[in-house]
DNA sequence: TTAATTTCTTGTCATTTGACAAGTGATCGT
DNA sequence: ACGATCACTTGTCAAATGACAAGAAATTAA
């Protein structure tokens, strides 16, 4: 039950009183789960907020013809949260799944609203962390409006180069919006890695 | 100074007390721009936060080749707001302009930050806008990476029309991640509107 | 270990989209 | 009202990507 991983967390990206931290996280507790296991369903709504300690997940959709199109890549560590399902309490069309064992803290939404309302530090940090995740998701939306998938392939590969060994690539292709025939093709083409 | 409009937002998108927004909305004030004028230009720090009465504005950067990526299309009544500059208080790269005459109300961060913390209902009612704007942002992620051109425009076509009366079409292209003669040439393939 | 399944690569061909250029019509500023 | 600029369309051709199928390689399960 070693915190300090999550506590961490909360210190890199917001400063903030240990003290503070420490009651913040006070009521996470953690499991583990093993290798493509699914942590939220499609049509489930969401009651906790999850961080990942350790490992990669990936959320997706299944589209019209019940292809899985990767909408998002989790590498710990991260918070892992459907914010439409936990914030509006709605069914979310995602699915959330490990890619490797991934250990979790998690927390629910009542202790989130009661920290959101009784600690501003808290108040603080969860905005910071939806302004990040806005920020990451439109440079994630100009890319695939401006640049082809040879050029998304590269950026990923230069801001993520563990991705590549842990996540299968037609995963990866289906998150940069490509076939995963294309990737194979992108990669070959370049001098892979 | 009639901010009814305004006032009415917050109760469109959350079951809040009238007394409530008064005091929310109080320290608002209002201004007007004519078409294609700059409201927060590229590498400014966004000090305060928007929101448009009436009228039609984009926001946009400029990619490596100094060509206009359109990052965003607003259609009144909504906020427009940086959220990374404006809450983590560091310069845009985006620019954000009105394509017809627009009329907004402002107010400052440091309304913001007071109301943030002194009142509960608006705390709920930010972080619900946030989860609003991360939804729509992630939709039009995964439309760019799963469907093509075409679907794009329709879908657009179909959720906003108007757009299509007020914003010339080769911003609409470039929001829709296609150059203006593609958009052109999906149009004359399809029966216009 | 072996068989089954999944992942990745590659081939062929079609479709989508872009680049560039030209022409037309609309809009804007003086 | 004028010329200048801008928005839109269209043509031609090239490049990027997808669809489908087959096979190799890797992983998984019994």
């Amino acid at each position: 039950m070693n915190k300090s991983v999550l506590n961490n967390y909360f210190h890199s990206l917001f400063p903030i009183e240990k003290e503070i931290v420490v009651q913040i996280t006070e009521k996470f507790t953690s499991f583990k789960l093993h290798k493509n296991t699914v942590l939220i369903d499609k049509n489930e709504i969401s009651s906790k907020t999850y961080f990942l300690e350790e490992g990669y997940m990936r959320s997706y959709i299944l589209n019209e013809d019940n292809e899985e199109v990767t909408t998002n890549i989790y590498v710990a560590p991260c918070f892992v949260n459907d914010f439409l399902s936990f914030f509006k309490q709605q069914p979310t069309r995602e699915i959330y799944q490990t890619i490797t064992a991934c250990s979790f803290w998690e927390t629910s939404l009542e202790n989130v609203q009661s920290n959101f309302h009784n600690i501003p530090e808290f108040r603080e940090f969860s905005r910071l962390l939806f302004v990040i995740n806005y920020h990451k998701l439109k440079d994630r939306t100009i890319e695939m409006a401006s640049q082809k998938a040879e050029t998304r392939y590269l950026n990923l590969l230069e801001q993520n180069p563990n991705v590549f060994q842990h996540i299968p690539l037609k995963v990866i292709a289906s998150y940069l919006g490509i076939t995963d025939s294309s990737l194979s093709r992108i990669r070959k083409d370049i001098g892979k890695y």
